[in-house]
DNA sequence: CCTTGACCTAGAGCAACTCTAGGAGGTTAC
DNA sequence: GTAACCTCCTAGAGTTGCTCTAGGTCAAGG
């Protein structure tokens, strides 16, 4: 798989990609004779991942700290499951912060519904 | 009310509010004769509107388009009512985002689970 | 054969803060 | 009454996490 196939499918930019390679959070990416990255599916699934978590808010240096586990495998599988619960707090805390704004939009868009219906 | 308290109320920093009226993104703020910043409550509100926007990704310089139709006064409130809609837009695909990344960690952690499982 | 398109590297540029330095005024503690 | 502490101020440097540009290679199509 290309890298342009790899970006469709997993959401991240071709240049992030090659950000996330250079800095070191993607495991082994091989390349052809061409020199061109060639990913395997297990390429796909990491960034797939990474870019969830991403989107989601996970700064980079924990992305590090959870592929240097990655990288340790099974016997970081612990530190892995706990690294990932501390996530889930922070998407609890995003979920809120997402229905708080939603409310408040909401509570704006009818004052305005109210403002444009006396004009008419 | 003094920086220190509106910072605490609306969760933004003290050094984000000051970048925010440096910006132009607060209606006029006025001063003390100590030269300190004092904020009314119309103030708060639109700070407090603003954290949340920015909280769930709303960029600058949409935020300095949404201050200019709130100077503009009511003229503005239908573009201010599209803009807002727009945003609400924005939330749905972070909700979505949100809920996809929620999976994928669940999913993760039962792996983990049944890996930490085995070992015992 | 030449243009087009996808890939490459190295490095500059950008958004949105975040922090530091350096300084002033006001209050409490000895 | 003065030293220490707190909060405020401005100006500007630093950081994070991309994002984009320049300049170049190679393979395929017309």
């Amino acid at each position: 798989m290309k890298i342009s196939d790899v970006a469709a499918e997993c959401g991240l930019s071709i240049h992030t990609i090659r950000y996330y390679e250079e800095i070191g959070i993607c495991p082994t990416i091989s390349r052809g004779a061409d020199g061109n990255r060639y990913f395997s599916a297990e390429n796909l699934d990491w960034l797939t991942l990474l870019a969830a978590l991403r989107d989601t808010g996970m700064p980079i240096e924990k992305m590090k700290r959870f592929a240097a586990l990655y990288k340790q495998g099974d016997d970081a599988v612990l530190e892995r499951k706990q690294l990932l619960q501390e996530h889930q707090t922070a998407l609890d805390i995003q979920q809120t912060q997402l229905d708080r704004c939603k409310t408040l939009v909401l509570k704006k868009l009818s004052i305005y519904d109210d403002m444009l219906g006396r004009k008419t």
